[in-house]
DNA sequence: GTGTTTGCAAACGTTTTGCACAGGT
DNA sequence: ACCTGTGCAAAACGTTTGCAAACAC
């Protein structure tokens, strides 16, 4: 309800369950699943529930610490890489390649190839907020 | 495993379930969820099933006859308008318009307006093939 | 007749939630 | 002391699937 623009900063503890999710996350480049994310910090911290991976991985991102990744379709990847990237996404085998450059112009306008990858198709979406929720918040 | 190019045509056989499906989705121009399509159809054909929705939709998309908006986080949305646009979402109520011109360039570099929406973001992802996927799919 | 499609219900995988307790500040 | 964060388990959610019967061709 009350969302505002600079999303006001909530109040964190600092947690040892938070830190290490964050490092592990940070540690690697591949752009783990919760489920995934939750079998490494295990082997750390051996009594941890995936329901405190969920949550934190959520803090985590409202914080703007981590970057989400939910591809249309499958479940959520996430990315310790919080810089100005896109994603191309294998159709045949769901590995997620960071891709820093675009290529000419930057438009969306379907490259044939990219990172090494045939490049089938892309999406693009956008979101905001409509008319009638601005009307509805300005009062 | 066999996904040819041009997508071999599969024998098709013409229910009434998929007619309406389809008839009820084009009829529309929001863009519907399943179980909304779902509601839709038993209007006029009580005793249909929420899995012969899901599969029919599966099977228009697999043709082309639908487009099938899988926009992230979110539950999948459908479009019987399978023209060339764009979508915005707006991350207040979900409405989802459709963007038929993303302006100067057409590039994703951010516009701060777009229908009418107030734009916060975008999100462009890619999917292809990855090197190691056409390697054995050369063999 | 044959093989696809259906209705039904149960199963699925991911994510969220309620709760009582632990622990950071 | 307060109140956020935790572990645990169960629920919720959207979607898929197994099956026997029904139906299009």
């Amino acid at each position: 309800m009350s969302e505002s623009q600079p999303a006001e900063i909530k109040l964190r503890r600092n947690t040892p369950q938070r830190k290490i999710i964050l490092e592990e996350l940070c540690a690697v480049k591949t752009h783990p699943t919760a489920a995934e994310l939750y079998d490494m910090v295990r082997q750390r911290m051996p009594r941890v529930s995936l329901g405190t991976v969920y949550r934190n991985l959520e803090v985590l991102h409202e914080d703007g610490m981590i970057r989400k990744l939910e591809f249309s379709g499958v479940e959520t990847r996430f990315d310790g890489d919080t810089s100005d990237h896109y994603h191309v996404r294998c159709s045949g085998c769901g590995h997620i390649q960071d891709v820093y450059d675009l290529g000419p112009g930057g438009t969306p306008a379907q490259p044939t190839e990219l990172a090494g990858f045939r490049i089938e198709g892309h999406r693009l979406e956008y979101f905001g907020i409509c008319p009638d929720c601005q009307t509805q918040a300005a009062q």
